[in-house]
DNA sequence: CTGTTAGCGCTTTCAC
DNA sequence: GTGAAAGCGCTAACAG
């Protein structure tokens, strides 16, 4: 004979401990004003038959769901998953669980993820949106009035904060590196040039290398190892072969450091390289790789505490105070200076106990407010 | 004037569609059996009031919840993260969100977070137990009567279906390699051992080492950078220091490398070295670093699948037919040799073509099954 | 084709 | 201290 259903419900407990449903009801949210005796019956019955309350009755009656919802193009790239990381912790500190939905940028995806997690009713949402300025996805989120934090990437058309680095001035500084060891040809490498984060360091580039009177060599067409090789091969087999290159993006760097490798061009004596985005083996390469390094435990701590620092206003008062809440936080990125960019090398000891000294140490540039 | 509630109820739109409850019902079901007219209005009210159903609703009236767990020691970590993604994915493509859990190893956490889930009335759970052997674990599992897939670690104590690598034999023909490679002094780095999978390899590499008759040189200390040069350093200020150095983790791996670096130890002329686990910049240091590589995502789509066969029989019988089911899926892992253990270097770009080609190609070694 | 109705498991007045 | 009862939003019999 088996038991056909699957949990036990409260009114069970109740019928087999002989109280009512009140009290149950009490005892499982923390036992206050119950009769002790009662208090040890009742828990004694929970116990013996391993009930567990039901989430989703709690949320029909109007509480929150205990849950939040973090939409991301992917989770196994490291930037996202640190983000995840951190974002889930806090969450769990606020006895709230992480629903995790990937995109792969694609808006139709993104569209459908945001749906099918208001469906849910997530109490709130992280979300580094594919398209900064999509109308169907802030249409749906002014609907949903879910308290949303956008990261990497600001959402436009909607007064909702954002935490966000400063890919402008990360790529100027950087480029501004690569023009004070005097290269003058400084090639720029990426793709996915439709990502807000993308485009802001392409413009960082270019502002330097224009201000500087340098050519602007932007090649957007990297998409993996075979077009960065290529990319390279052709720029080297030019009359003008450049003297540095930029890379935008983690894994264009990577494509491009095993390109040039590949190719017999020695790094920094013939071209220097420098890439956006530090990743754990640039310290190790040989030459290790100069990096601009993006504060990305901040920005996923930072957008947590504001997210449910929302969810507790929005459970005081019925909408925020008037004060100002939509922050748009842009958080500065440092320029780790390794061998790829013609720079003395470090004392690897030395770079080791700066990596843990600064974990955490993001500094919020820009805090400005609006409605 | 601001409007108080959140969202609106089907039986809102009922109303301003003046139909009844069912109907909407239907219409949001797939609009079957529905006059096309009525039809019409219903699917307009809906848009118009911008209607998502309730999920809270459907799960409290016996619906599945729409959600699977995931529970993992960390979401950073690249296994974990690939495992996640994979899973994820299929869970879309059954129309399931899912939330990710992290416990650090930690046994407390890990029976924390299960609860949790287990309140939100989770479909179905895919673990990465921290102890294969936990009581309290198991206990809430075989109560809680959810579906439930282990990976990278068994679940013992419990007929549940689990999903490993080959982690016995991974390190066993690893340290074979080394044998062949006329290495006489293999010693072997780790950390974590309580781990199954760690003491899996620990296995295999002793079975290995002890009936080529070689001396079993064991480190269970390293835990980090500082570790792992402490332990190499010492090793080798011994009379007679290691020819061969095998290490457990991933990062286990890439600290010694880093400490082997650091201390002008040659690789592979002086020590080879070999490591459990590949990452992606393994090709690409130098020396390259010979690894056993891990059908990663093949563990997380298995899981997933097996999961997955399980809700929807779970659903169709009461119990799943008297069939074994309960299967322990052991994937074979596969000794990518490249420079760091003495091999001749493969030619880089063959190796390119050779990982995307063997995406995927986890084979099945046993699959057996028993109650 | 469509409406009425009875709960799913829980919290929450409001009485006792 | 405690219980009875009214829903929260939805689905699924049952009638029509």
């Amino acid at each position: 004979m088996m038991k056909k259903s699957k949990h036990p419900s409260l009114s069970e407990v109740a019928k087999r401990a002989g109280v009512g449903t009140t009290t149950v009801s009490r005892v499982i949210n923390g036992g206050h004003r119950v009769d002790p005796k009662t208090l040890a019956r009742v828990l004694d019955v929970i116990e013996t038959l391993g009930y567990m309350p039901s989430q989703a009755a709690r949320t029909l009656k109007g509480d929150r769901s205990g849950t939040i919802g973090l939409i991301v193009p992917s989770i196994v790239d490291p930037f996202f998953s640190s983000c995840a990381e951190v974002v889930q912790s806090i969450a769990r500190a606020n006895d709230s669980l992480l629903i995790v939905a990937t995109t792969q940028n694609d808006p139709h995806a993104e569209v459908d993820d945001l749906n099918v997690l208001i469906r849910h009713r997530v109490d709130g949402l992280i979300i580094a949106p594919a398209n900064s300025q999509s109308k169907q996805l802030t249409d749906i989120l002014r609907r949903a009035a879910v308290p949303v934090v956008a990261i990497d990437r600001p959402l436009i058309h909607l007064p909702i904060p954002s935490v966000v680095a400063d890919n402008f001035n990360g790529a100027y500084s950087a480029t501004r590196h690569l023009i004070d060891h005097h290269y003058k040809r400084i090639v720029c490498l990426t793709g996915e040039t439709t990502l807000y984060s993308i485009r802001e360091r392409i413009h960082g580039y270019r502002k330097a290398v224009e201000s500087a009177g340098l050519a602007c060599i932007l090649d957007t067409s990297i998409k993996d190892y075979e077009s960065a090789k290529y990319a390279i091969e052709s720029l080297f087999a030019r009359a003008d072969p450049p003297d540095a290159i930029f890379t935008l993006k983690n894994s264009t760097t990577i494509y491009a450091f095993e390109a040039l490798e590949q190719l017999n061009i020695p790094v920094p004596d013939c071209v220097a390289l420098l890439g956006y985005d530090d990743f754990e083996l640039a310290a190790t390469v040989r030459p290790s790789i100069t990096v601009v390094q993006q504060p990305i435990e901040e920005i996923g701590r930072i957008a947590a505490e504001l997210l449910f620092e929302q969810l507790l206003s929005v459970h005081r008062f019925s909408w925020p105070t008037g004060s100002a809440r939509p922050q748009q936080v842009k958080l500065a990125t440092r320029l780790i200076r390794r061998r790829s960019c013609g720079c003395p090398q470090a004392e690897a000891k030395a770079e080791r106990s700066q990596q843990a000294g600064q974990r955490g140490s993001g500094r919020v540039l820009r805090s400005m407010q609006e409605r």
